[in-house]
RNA sequence: GUGGGUGUAGCUCAGUUGGCAGAGUACAUGAUUGUGGUUCAUGGUGUCGUGGGUUCGAGCCCCAUCUCCCACCCCA
């Protein structure tokens, strides 16, 4: 053992016994997305460090201390991308899609990057999967966005989930809230944990999902975010509910719902799951209408969300669901001998041209271990093909499902399993 | 970045007061030479995470270091 090489502290190999499994997940957020009529968009795994330094917020953890950054050989500064929002608004800046349709609607999965300190549900290299919609104001595309996310939960059948929502308005509510709790909690200042009082100045917002009891206690009566809005905010965020309930998607309101990323404005949501410990978010966004003139594009709004492809996993685990399947062989094909093997190799060729999963082991020696392979990796049918079959130009066909076995002649092989295997 | 736990066969794990490295499982082969699943028999591998130290002797004790796990923090 004790390999010469080891992987990256907070990576994870994907094996080919669950890779099946990140297929599934993969496959079933795309289908989802299509059913909203989203498109697929693909961007680098690195960009400019610059595009997250102004678009996640200077002060954010994410950029002040999370990020992998490089300099390539003619001194750019690059950074392996912490989320995938901002390069999908450079690119939709970049490529000038609004001007090709007033929205667009985009989704995205890949992985991304932060230096974490790894834990349960959180990598340095993890997958997320996301979405955004450009160019739509309406509380509908708020509320559109929020069900396409449900509608992926939904379709992968999970049930310990909830959606909590709220609404962080626009600027000037959210730097008048700010004030507002600047001012409550200033007074009880040496009462907060350390952390709290740091955030008091940088982050008063995060006051208020402080685990510390003490900290709880006193946010427990502090001024509600919902009551800051501006009138028409306010209206946005009833339009929004009402969407959601006529769509079905149920929701809880919690006006203490802050986002990590500074380009949040109004609606923001989370999916969350209290199974899987402390990162126990499994989709989180929100919208964001000055990220895109932030970004040097026009003023365009938008909304968004991003989920974890491994948290997702865990939930499906814990909740004991379906994750897709395995790959198995059709045929098993079996010859006998050296010189048999060598002209099985034509019609294994034939089979695999047409589109069948055929195994064959060309060092096996004895019927008993092919058979034994086959019935190993789950096969239905096994070719058996030796010095009688090539003969009479035939082959033995065993259908393990009921143990039956009929010979066919090589020439009807394709048309043969075309029958059976569907 | 801080704290607690952890590491032994491919996998899951035992391993006594420091005294020859173990089990289950998986894998491979075989049971009158062309028929799987069940059964039986046989077989193999370990730098005991890594590097030092104590000791006649270390998987076990001490120090350092790394990994993974859990929590803080942060977040998807």
């Amino acid at each position: 053992m004790a390999a010469k090489y080891s992987i990256p502290r907070g990576t994870f190999d994907i094996l080919p016994e669950n890779s099946y499994k990140w297929e599934y997940l993969k496959t079933t957020f795309k289908k989802v997305c299509e059913t909203f009529c989203f498109k697929e968009i693909t961007t680098p795994i690195f960009e400019k460090a610059e595009l997250f330094e102004r678009s996640s917020g200077e002060s954010s953890d994410i950029v002040q201390k999370e990020m992998y950054k490089f300099t390539d050989k003619k001194g750019r500064v690059f950074a392996l991308r912490p989320e995938g929002t901002a390069p999908v608004v450079r690119s939709f800046v970049e490529n000038n899609l609004d001007k090709s349709s007033p929205v667009n609607k985009l989704f995205y999965y890949g992985p991304m990057f932060r230096y974490d300190r790894p834990q349960k549900g959180r990598y340095r290299q993890f997958y997320q999967f996301g979405a955004e919609n450009f160019g739509s104001k309406t509380p509908y595309s708020d509320a559109e966005m929020i069900a396409m996310a449900y509608s992926f939960i939904k379709k992968l059948g999970l049930k310990n989930i909830r959606l909590e929502i709220n609404s962080l308005g626009t600027k000037s509510s959210m730097e008048n809230y700010d004030q507002a709790l600047k001012e409550y909690f200033t007074p009880h200042f040496d009462d907060l944990c350390p952390d709290c009082q740091k955030r008091l100045e940088k982050n008063p917002k995060r006051l208020l999902d402080c685990k510390v009891k003490s900290c709880k206690q006193i946010a427990k009566d502090a001024p509600n975010l919902l009551e800051y809005l501006s009138d028409e905010d306010a209206k946005h965020f009833e339009e929004v509910q009402k969407f959601l309930k006529l769509m079905n998607v149920p929701f809880v309101i919690n006006p203490k719902i802050v986002r990590g990323l500074d380009y949040y404005t109004n609606t923001v949501f989370e999916f969350l799951n209290d199974n899987l410990g402390a990162q126990n978010a499994i989709i989180a966004g929100g919208r964001y209408n000055n990220l895109v003139s932030e970004v040097g594009g026009n003023n365009i709004p938008a909304i968004g969300f991003a989920g974890g492809f491994s948290r997702l996993l865990l939930s499906l685990e814990i909740e004991n669901l379906f994750m897709g399947e395995q790959s198995k062989p059709d045929i098993y094909f079996a010859a006998i001998g050296q010189e048999v093997k060598e002209s099985a190799t034509k019609i294994i060729q034939e089979l695999r041209i047409n589109g069948f999963k055929v195994e064959f082991d060309f060092e096996k020696g004895s019927l008993k271990s092919q058979l034994k392979s086959a019935n190993k990796l789950k096969t239905r049918f096994v070719a058996i093909y030796g010095e009688d079959e090539i003969q009479k130009k035939s082959l033995v066909i065993k259908d393990f499902f009921d143990s039956s076995q009929e010979e066919i002649l090589v020439k009807d092989v394709i048309n043969y399993f075309s029958k059976k295997i569907s």
